[in-house]
DNA sequence: ATACGTTTCAAACGTTCGTTTGGAGTGAGG
DNA sequence: CCTCACTCCAAACGAACGTTTGAAACGTAT
């Protein structure tokens, strides 16, 4: 065969590999004895270990960027309200992994990562990559939040950010405490829907006097 | 001298930089050469580089614990608010930390990746130490939401803490970047008010229809 | 069938890690 | 003055890491 599927399952094992403990805690070792491949293919069809984690993370985020950009393109020139704005969002994350939970948590837990355990050089890559969306994100949510200074919109949007990363990446072990202790199983989708109307109550929280 | 400062210059070394880096990515060699001390001196007082990651969060939310069950005892039998519970946890931090930013900044990143880079144990070691206080908190914090169902309220308390963990860990690089792009410096204190509003307008958002 | 580019493989490389060791320093008590 | 417990230190240990190597295996086109 012309590309052999290694590659491929070298990206699926790494995903979720790096989701469950992070980057510095997956060997190599772990990810290619797990596939099932030679410890040498990584460096021979990605070169080095970094070069593993920004291929994982290309092929999670072009999609997801891209199904974003035509949701964004859609509700270009339309006022559009908060919570469309964020339904878009979310929809476009349910969209890309189709439904899967399993696949949306090793999403957010990769950003989460990327933020947390990351050096500069990757948060660089990501706002070189994705930057671009990112603004015509701001730009809506600014239009949709006429309220807030742009200072204040800044840091409300990374509260949301945490409030989402963190949630989602944790959802697992959260699903789990919470079917425990409250002998309630919620969905995936329950929480999204839940997480969704907290966003938008903190965004529209009103500002207190400073 | 009976008990010489090695120790405390070990924990004071290690707690910034496993803030700064992680714990897996930051070695024994680092601390110990950044201390100034032998590098077998971390094995001699603390047994292990496990036992090291204990000892710091033991030093720092040991006193934060006590502080905060101390202030809930004030606040005991008295009907409270939503805000004036989240204000006494926010307090709790800065007084604890005697408004030093740069201290604050470092005690919510250890504990964001107490949550995200730790495993099982670590989670069991701060829920056994500091659950009932915890608890505590929560009833408190029941009284102050009657409206949310349990389960509800027991998201939205995750969601609250990961805006709050999630912007705080990453307060340095966020004043950094919020000053760069829109030429205005904000103050940590007034970053903290901000997550209140923030936080407070999320918890009381009306519930969707599911 | 032969030659060639691609991919796989076992083995080893050098480095860095956490940890251990045995002895040298140090100060208080007998 | 000697002893003993505590602390420090240079050096080394074994293990695990990312990476490299050179040959074997493979498919394809001539």
């Amino acid at each position: 065969m012309a590309q052999s599927d290694t590659v491929a399952r070298i990206l699926d094992t790494a995903e979720v590999l790096f989701a469950e403990k992070g980057f510095a805690e997956t060997s190599l070792r772990a990810i290619t004895s797990k596939a099932g491949v030679n410890l040498a293919a990584v460096n021979y069809h990605f070169g080095s270990k970094e070069a593993l984690i920004q291929a994982v993370f290309e092929r999670f985020l072009d999609p997801f960027c891209d199904a974003l950009a035509r949701r964004l393109d859609q509700a270009n020139g339309e006022t559009r309200s908060l919570e469309q704005l964020l339904g878009i969002v979310s929809a476009t994350a349910l969209e890309v992994h189709q439904g899967d939970a399993r696949q949306l948590a090793i999403f957010f837990r990769l950003i989460g990562l990327a933020y947390t355990q990351a050096q500069g050089h990757m948060r660089r890559f990501l706002r070189q990559h994705y930057g671009p969306v990112f603004s015509r994100f701001l730009h809506l949510l600014s239009a949709a939040t006429p309220t807030l200074t742009p200072v204040e919109r800044f840091w409300r949007v990374h509260f949301a950010l945490g409030a989402t990363i963190f949630t989602m990446s944790g959802m697992s072990s959260l699903t789990a405490i919470c079917s425990k202790d409250f002998g309630e199983t919620v969905s995936p989708d329950q929480v999204n829907e839940w997480l969704l109307d907290f966003v938008a109550g903190g965004m529209q929280a009103p500002a207190a006097a400073s």
